[in-house]
DNA sequence: GCAAGGTC
């Protein structure tokens, strides 16, 4: 018997060729360069004397999806033409070799082997190699060795236990790919001929005007930010602060104490700040007036710096990008460079927590010959080693990013990569640092104030990863039950300050919590945006910033204008397809249904962008050819508060009064200075955002500024200080877990005037979260294709963990516990029986999902709460939404995006009252289903309607009656 | 001349 066993990767074949053969199998060079052949041996259970085993792998992904030569020429079709045209899936010519090499292998094998890495995409790698395999042999037995880590129990157990491919998770990414491909083909052939057509610069430079799902949300919030910092409004606010010096040996400073032995103690002010100037004026007075301090509390308690956790690729990217100042394109490429020369594990994982089993001793060991931090190793290896703390996170495919050798030779950023890694990890090995925190707590007339010292007793994990700062504040000594005069009594003025732009870091988390990319691709996009020049990196000090160009900002304004639901330049779409993918992965949705459901949808959206593309592109020449514009960015004052990471940081702008009379003199000039700098930026940047953004500025003075209220939660005195809207009078919870606000929903169609639930938060505020719900049926969550939120990280890498799990949701065979038993979600609570409220073939049905609260904390634990396997479900969701649907579409389980109504697809509805507004395009719409493109692309002037473009204007000119290909006017 | 996702 011979078994082909297929990786996803070089590195992995060979790490399990070596565990599987116990040793070093042999090995012969493949058809690919880097692909190699490993043989050996192996005994299987159940199967007599020994198995003739081959291991190789393919790199990553065999096949690219494409249109057919039909539709390749950007002038061939009608963008529109491509929700619908025919998708052609061949071997990438990268993969050529690799086929070749499977298909070579396979033919004298009796079983292929699938050990792809143990996420949605390596099983569609899996579904690939089992294509590419049965070319050759069509009847080929298909196993899937699931592993969770490279280690030898794991994999012969892997090896041992196959279960089957999850054809699910490969019909999801199926499903993605395609819709990636349509829409972003459509939308970028669409938009960049549009545009080019509007402004000849751009013509004249052939620039492409990409559109992708994950490109526009990542330029949303660089332009987002940019918008929160030219629209911020200053707000002044008030404090007082405590001075008082005193000698360390206790008691006011004598002549005879040396000036190190004097230290200045400022007390801050429990109630933080307030924006009422009178109420701090009259408590001031009132401290001014019984001015004796009273020490009520001096405590002293143990606190810690907690070690870095073991670090991710999105860890990775940010701290790197924020402490070594590299892009995380950059760090990504370093760091995979220095994983290719075998410095560093594999760099693209999502795992922060290490496995039971993984040999950190060995690791440590390795750098026991390091000049800097050799001998810190030693020390580990010596007793002083603790295990990483563990992060929430496991992709179950590879463990966190450590180094996997010493490395003594490296020069430049490879060097300052490897140096963090190494510290990092050997810093998480070690154990957290130990300070003593002394805080004393003092009033002066009732006012609290209080100042807190720090005695760092043992730096420990501080001593190697030295990117982290702690630095102790001695206190001088102070007496419970004691009372002093204080040196100063200060009222001070501040002022808000405004966010600042977004460092990489700043985006790359963005993404990463709104499931914008993978952590192989966020830095991908970042690139992307900045090469389609809709972004620049613009460095200011030491920091970069990324700042929108004016066509990156006349781009989202432009698609902001269409008022759509769900804008372009949000992640809520991009979090929809992340949704649907999961619902193909339970088997509640198939593959083609929810195709022919998002593609419907976007090309729904695609029509009506088409149609009032000329307000963006307006837009778009507007900002471009706005003198004042692009000034904007440089006129923003970036860089000023770089050591505070806060978006919404206090700028302390001077003191507006003083302790007394004789300290005038001190404080005049400083306020007034100080004063004018905060007032003249505020208007600044107020007044330059007005004249450039045209009709926007009354928008934005109408916008509440941010207020910061950092009082303790004793304060009573600053009423002022509340944020309005969040007592949550009747209204739901958004997901941030405040009020949600009453809206009404102002795109034209069938939900016009409806009025919906939303988070309460302003637009371009990037911790608004996604939360809806139509007020009308607000006790019934609707599905997410009515916005009800999904969840927010998507599963790019997220299959069942153990191989119980696995086994029981993978097999069709199933353990499937039956109905009315207590079960248990992934957080291993009590899980919550629900019902789901959708309409179409569950709607009524009951099904388990994460006994969590918070919709945004859930994890992604469902079952059906009946005995129906997933494959029955599956069948049940098919048969009974295909005879519903209408036409050749697939079924219509949904509902009908212009009347409302399940039953048909939208352009299948007969329902006259879709229509309402925006006369001009969607009365005329033509219908969808009646001209769906057929044979070549010549016949395509004989269809009517249905695909915008010929009927909707010309690309090149806008006139209408031809084609773009056809245009007299090129 | 379009996307995003693997990997090298």
């Amino acid at each position: 018997m011979r078994i082909l066993c297929v990786a996803e990767k070089p590195s992995i074949a060979k790490s399990i060729a070596g565990i599987l053969a116990g040793g070093h199998p042999s090995n012969r060079p493949g058809k690919d360069k880097f692909c190699r052949n490993y043989d050996f041996q192996y005994r299987m259970p159940g199967v007599q004397g020994m198995v003739d085993m081959t291991v190789t792998s393919v790199r990553g992904h065999l096949t690219n999806a494409d249109f057919g030569p039909e539709y390749k020429a950007w002038y061939s079709c009608s963008p529109a033409d491509l929700f619908t045209a025919p998708i052609m899936t061949n071997l990438s010519d990268d993969a050529k070799a690799i086929g070749l090499n499977l298909r070579n292998e396979a033919r004298n094998a009796d079983a292929l082997m699938i050990w792809t890495d143990c996420d949605r995409e390596g099983e569609h790698i899996g579904s690939e190699i089992v294509a590419e395999v049965r070319k050759v042999r069509r009847n080929i037995r298909v196993m899937r060795a699931r592993f969770s880590a490279i280690i030898d129990s794991q994999i012969h157990a892997a090896c041992q236990n196959t279960v089957e491919l999850d054809w699910r998770a490969a019909d999801a990414v199926e499903s993605r790919i395609q819709l990636d491909l349509r829409i972003g083909a459509a939308f970028t052939r669409m938009q960049t001929l549009a545009l080019q057509n509007h402004i000849p610069a751009l013509n004249e430079a052939r620039q492409v005007i990409s559109y992708g799902p994950c490109q526009f949300p990542t330029l949303g919030f660089v332009v987002d930010r940019y918008n929160k910092v030219i629209e911020f409004v200053p707000e002044l606010f008030w404090l007082l602060q405590l001075h008082k010096t005193r000698s360390m040996s206790g008691g006011d400073p004598a002549p005879e104490d040396p000036p190190d032995q004097i230290r200045k103690v400022v007390f801050n002010w429990d109630r933080g700040h307030l924006f009422d100037k009178l109420a701090v004026e009259i408590l001031r007075d009132l401290c001014r007036a019984s001015p004796l301090a009273t020490v009520d509390n001096v405590n002293s308690k143990q606190t810690r710096k907690w070690k870095p956790y073991p670090l991710t690729t999105v860890e990775l990217q940010k701290s790197g990008s924020r402490l070594l100042r590299l892009t995380p394109k950059r760090i990504l490429d370093i760091a995979e460079s220095l994983y290719q020369k075998g410095f560093l594990s594999y760099p693209r994982t999502e795992t922060d927590q290490y496995d039971k089993e993984f040999d950190f001793n060995a690791l440590i060991a390795k750098q026991t010959a390091d000049g800097a931090w050799g001998g810190i190793a030693q020390r580990l290896l010596d007793g002083a080693f603790e295990r990483p703390r563990n992060g929430r996170n496991n992709d179950k495919a590879h463990p966190p990013i450590h180094p996997t050798s010493h490395a003594n030779n490296l020069t430049g950023d490879d060097k300052r990569v490897y140096d963090y890694v190494t510290r990092r990890f050997l810093g998480s090995c070690w154990t957290d640092a130990i300070g003593t925190q002394t805080t004393v707590n003092v009033s002066v007339a009732g006012e609290k104030f209080h100042a807190s010292g720090l005695v760092i007793l043992q730096r420990n994990y501080l001593e190697v990863f030295t990117y982290d700062k702690w630095e102790g504040n001695l206190l001088p000594p102070f007496v419970r039950g004691e009372t002093f005069t204080p040196t100063r009594l200060e009222m001070k003025q501040g002022a808000t300050t405004p966010p600042k732009l977004l460092t990489e870091a700043d985006l790359v988390s963005l993404m990463d919590k709104n499931g914008i990319g993978t952590d192989a691709t966020i830095a991908e996009h970042i690139a992307k945006v900045i090469e389609r020049q809709y972004v620049m990196s613009v460095k200011e000090g030491k920091t970069s910033y990324l700042v929108p160009s004016t066509l990156g900002i006349g781009l989202v304004e432009g698609y902001n204008q269409l008022n759509l639901e769900k804008s372009l330049c949000k992640p809520v779409l991009r979090r929809e397809t992340e949704f649907r993918m999961s619902l193909i992965c339970a088997g509640e949705r198939t593959k083609a249904e929810t195709i022919a459901e998002s593609v419907n949808e976007y090309r729904e959206v695609f029509a009506l962008t088409n149609r009032q593309f000329g307000r963006i592109a307006e837009t778009v020449l507007s900002y471009l050819t706005d003198p004042n514009a692009g000034q904007e960015a440089r006129a923003v004052e970036i860089g000023e508060h770089d050591e505070d990471d806060d978006v919404d940081a206090i700028n302390l702008i001077s003191d507006s009064d003083s302790d007394g009379d004789s300290d005038d003199g001190g404080g005049g000039p400083a306020r007034g200075q100080g004063a004018a700098r905060g007032a003249g930026r505020g208007r600044g940047a107020a007044s330059r955002g007005g004249s450039t953004r045209g009709g926007r500025g009354g928008a934005a003075a109408g916008r509440a500024a941010p207020r910061l209220d950092r009082s303790g939660p004793d304060n009573d005195g600053g009423s002022k200080d509340a944020r309005p809207g969040s007592d949550g009078s009747g209204s739901p919870s958004c997901l941030c877990g405040e009020a949600a606000v009453e809206r009404t929903t102002n795109k034209a169609g069938a939900n016009q005037g409806r009025r919906f639930y939303a988070c309460a938060k302003p637009m371009g505020d990037p911790s608004k979260c996604d939360f809806f719900e139509w007020a009308d049926t607000a006790n019934t969550r609707s599905g997410f294709s009515n916005g009800s939120a999904p969840r927010t990280v998507p599963a790019k890498r997220s299959v069942p963990a153990d191989t119980d799990e696995w086994s029981s949701n993978m097999r069709s065979t199933s353990s499937w516990s039956g109905s009315g038993s207590v079960r248990r979600c992934d957080c291993d609570l009590q899980a919550v029986r629900r019902t789901s409220g959708k309409s179409g073939a569950n709607q009524g049905r009951s099904f388990w999902t994460c006994g969590r609260e918070s919709i945004k904390l859930r994890c992604k634990f469902f079952e059906w709460d009946d005995d129906e396997s997933p494959t029955t479900s599956t069948r049940a969701v098919n048969s009974s939404s295909g005879g519903g649907g209408g036409g050749g579409g697939g079924g219509a389980s949904g509902a009908c995006y212009r009347c409302g109504q399940s039953g048909h697809w939208a352009s299948d509805c007969t329902n006259e009252q879709r229509t309402t507004a925006n006369a001009s395009g969607r009365g005329s719409a033509p219908k969808r289903g009646g001209a769906k493109r057929r044979g070549s692309g010549k016949t395509r002037g004989g269809g009517s309607g249905g695909r915008g473009g010929k009927d909707d204007g010309c690309f090149r000119c806008g006139k209408k009656g031809h084609w773009s290909s056809e245009c007299p006017g090129t």
